[in-house]
RNA sequence: GGGCAAGUGGCGAAGUGGUAACGCAGCGGACUGCAAAUCCGCGACGCACCGGUUCAAAUCCGGUCUUGCCCUCCA
């Protein structure tokens, strides 16, 4: 099955036909680290690394670079409000950004590159572009000339008469047309610069994913992704540069772009204020939660941005959670065993199975319709619900063994959207006081049900009331029960009832 | 002003020619001591609106309306 990208260079959807065989270069355009990233910025870094996960489960061999612009004037300017050398200002915005990424299940790249640590292969690049007589030089800036590359605009989609009629660009006198862009700025005085053949300077933003993109994986790499504000100008000019530096086309294959986080309908964004902050977030909803809530809608779709949407986000990962969380108490460690004589039944279940994994990468394989395929897992875990909550349900060594290989198949799936679910929550020691207290309200209902002395270790604690419960229950004790289940659940520790036993979980 | 998207049940969201997935919420039923979880069933007579093409359109074409994005730093 031959997986489909929309290109937005083509406009229409392609088959990903990599340059090298089963091996596929992917350059995203990452953060400019002045700041905490907001849940805005992080879509792009769920969706590439979604994207990532599931062609390495195809079988590729991807080779991932993900940039950090740590030199520009955001960061300059912040660096000057809070009294701070720019340099280590980046820094510490790519920890924080480390710290947020790697809690969303973010797999690192394998080459994070900074622009500062490429300014010698940036101005090689517009001593070429200024040697062709493309770029020219103006009071130390040096800018790329638009005229001079005729195929400027066919990533935006729009031609130079386009772009300049009712458009709100600067007038710069020392430009030769409007639309020229800077590949080198002369330094201001206190600023961050470097020496080059024009003066003391740094380099304009467009520059290092060109040059970081070619360095690291090529001209004619096979995707370049980001969001889709930057489809005009950054990518447009990084086509530009690249291409009048190289001479060859295209620069790279596949161009990829994610659709805005909105808050009621409007774009989220720093500049408007309305941004929700990554790590805020995390406080209330856990990772898979976010990233569910991200890959819900196609990428290149606005999604909007509500309390009431992560809510419905959470039930609904719950839902798939809970199946997993099914398979593995009934699982617990057991193999079963391969046999020949597997039960229709059972066959047909493994069917269907297969048909609804089949339909997961069908979804996938259609330009990473994350929503389409999430539709396919819901099925999945409904089959799984089905057959094992069926009052005929006998987990034979046959049965357990398809069981092992039908979660395999669903956690594997599960992984390639980064959702499966973190460690087991443990109950820390704060809840071993709080179960005391339960223990004692309930001395008075429970009498000698109760042992006088509980474990110290709070899930050993629980683990005992749930047999004092269980105990309670066989003798139709149901007040006591009934109480001991609403006490936990105010404390957001959940009990079920199930005919292989209680199960606590927290909310 | 120019360019580009999008408008699908209460909400979210798939679906680009053959008669509307999936999730949340709601209702009914099963299971349960009761819950929870889970399963089954119900729910758009219609896919912004008006025309057109076609045996057949949410899906193609034309027009209208509305919303968003880009044209300036922005994921």
């Amino acid at each position: 099955m031959a997986l489909k990208v929309y290109n937005t260079l083509s406009k229409k959807k392609e088959e990903l036909v990599p340059g090298v065989p089963q091996q596929v270069k992917i350059y995203a355009c990452g953060p400019t680290t002045y700041n905490f990233i907001h849940l805005g910025n992080a879509r792009p870094l769920v969706v590439f690394d979604t994207i990532r996960r599931y062609l390495e489960y195809k079988g590729y061999q991807v080779t991932y670079v993900q940039n950090f612009t740590d030199i520009d004037d955001k960061i300059i300017n912040k660096a000057k409000l809070e009294n701070m050398d720019p340099h280590d200002l980046a820094e510490k915005y790519i920890g924080e950004y480390f710290r947020d990424a790697d809690a969303l299940r973010v797999k690192r790249a394998d080459v994070h590159p900074r622009a500062t640590e490429h300014i010698p292969e940036m101005l090689e690049m517009v001593n070429v572009l200024y040697e062709k007589g493309i770029a020219y030089e103006a009071d130390g800036d040096v800018y790329f000339s638009v005229r001079k590359f005729p195929e400027y605009g066919k990533l935006s989609g729009r031609t130079l008469d386009e772009m300049l009629s009712g458009a709100r660009v600067d007038v710069d006198e020392r430009k030769d047309d409007p639309l020229d862009f800077v590949l080198w700025k002369a330094a201001k005085p206190g600023e961050p610069s470097w020496e080059s053949p024009w003066g003391q300077g740094r380099p304009g933003w467009h520059l290092e994913c060109s040059v970081m993109s070619l360095k690291y994986l090529g001209s004619g790499f096979d995707i370049h992704g980001g969001g889709s504000d930057l489809i005009f100008p950054h990518h447009e000019n990084e086509i530009a540069q690249a291409e009048a530096y190289t001479g060859s086309a295209p620069f790279a294959r596949c161009w990829i772009h994610n659709g805005f986080v909105t808050v009621d309908q409007e774009k989220m964004s720093k500049s408007l204020g309305n941004f929700f902050i990554v790590r805020e977030l995390l406080h209330e909803w856990a990772p898979e939660i976010l990233r569910f809530f991200l890959l819900s809608t196609h990428y290149s779709s606005p999604l909007d941005y509500s309390t009431k949407s992560l809510k419905s986000a959470r039930k609904s990962y719950s839902r798939l959670s809970n199946t997993l969380e099914l398979l593995d108490s009934i699982l617990d460690g057991e193999q079963g065993e391969a046999d020949r004589s597997i039960p229709s039944n059972v066959d047909a279940f493994r069917r269907r199975i297969d048909s609804c994994a089949a339909q997961y990468e069908e979804a996938m394989d259609d330009n990473f319709n994350t929503a389409l395929g999430l539709a396919a897992l819901f099925d999945m875990g409904r089959e799984i619900n089905g057959f094992v909550n069926d009052k005929d349900f006998v987990p034979t060594p046959a049965v357990i063994h398809t069981l092992v290989q039908v979660r395999k198949t669903f956690k594997e799936l599960f992984d390639t959207l980064g959702l499966l679910p973190g460690e087991k929550r443990q109950l820390g020691p704060e809840y071993g006081e709080m179960l005391q207290e339960i223990a004692l309200s309930l001395k008075d209902v429970a009498g000698d049900l109760l042992p006088d002395q509980l474990p110290h270790a709070p899930e050993e604690m629980l683990d005992t009331l749930i047999t004092v419960r269980q105990e309670a229950r066989v003798r139709k004790h149901f007040q006591l029960a009934d109480q001991l289940r609403n006490a936990l659940k105010e404390e957001g520790i959940i009990l079920e009832d199930t005919p292989r036993g209680t199960h606590w979980r927290l909310v």
